[in-house]
DNA sequence: AACTATTTATAAGA
DNA sequence: TTCTTATAAATAGTT
């Protein structure tokens, strides 16, 4: 039994239009209804109409639910919204992540030409014997790295031994 | 005026949900009105129950008609949808691209160190993951060198061999 | 586009 | 969540 007239009825639902159904439960009742209405709608005018459909829908706290039409996919009828509509979906991402890479290897290139620079010679104008020699500069390099690295470690076990020591006492 | 019983009008839709409409015209009228109505029942969850909603429809001849939530985008939320649903709608492009951004980006990091190295800077001040950079840069600098000497030796030869041909006939 | 008989959706209550 | 039911809303066929 309903305690509204018709009048009073409306007047509720237009305030619910504007502000939201405040009461959380309601709300999610309310929710779960018409999101089963909406998809049927969906289905009904996908059949009726061979019409492609592609919907999702979040609630409040963000569960999803989705419907497409049959023989198609979400990302077939977006795509064919991407590519006929003119509007972006993803190309913003795809955007942003092609000028970084274009930043990047901008400043990758200008730090090549400096390596060069600081190495004075382009490598291929060495010659054999130039080619030993830096051979060696290199593996001298990588011996003083791995030395580095090997004290760093033992200076870290040694750290460890002692504080296991000072928990001991 | 209907010329169908209540029991008649149901057979007829039944039906018309298995088969769709066939005639053209009609299909239009009904995809107009079904449509505004699939968008306005969008609007109306959107509202009233706080949801967000993404919705595309293509027509039978591919015109499309789509609806997006107030206060955020059809990317926003297929993004959402993609980021909480786990199913892809265009990470393979998206993909690509990170993967190329996070290659350059590690040549980056190399070349700024070997910089800071031949620079002067002194490699205690390193910390281990650089030295780390620093070694791999250093041992690829040996490989294409070694190769270098490599291709060398054997033109050398190839050339020797050449020569001791020549000298033979 | 507008009308209207009818079907369908749904809010509230159980 | 599911059912019920009074009422609102959508819509198919028509003009």
């Amino acid at each position: 039994m309903h305690f509204t007239s018709k009048k009073n009825k409306k007047k509720v639902v237009l305030r619910e239009m504007e502000r939201g159904i405040e009461n959380p439960r309601n709300r999610h009742v309310t929710y779960s209804k018409r999101r089963n209405g909406i998809i049927k709608k969906a289905t009904e005018i996908s059949v009726l109409c061979d019409a492609q459909v592609s919907l999702v829908i979040l609630n409040s706290s963000g569960k999803i639910s989705s419907y497409c039409s049959p023989s198609t996919s979400l990302s077939d009828v977006l795509d064919k919204y991407h590519r006929y509509s003119g509007k972006r979906l993803w190309d913003p991402k795809h955007e942003n992540l092609s000028n970084e890479i274009d930043r990047i290897k901008k400043e990758n290139d200008i730090m090549q030409i400096e390596l060069r620079y600081l190495n004075g010679e382009d490598i291929t104008s060495l010659n054999p014997r130039e080619l030993i020699l830096l051979e060696e500069a290199l593996e001298n390099g990588i011996s003083s790295i791995r030395e580095r690295q090997a004290s760093a470690k033992i200076r870290q076990q040694e750290m460890a031994m002692e504080a296991a020591n000072r928990e001991m006492e």
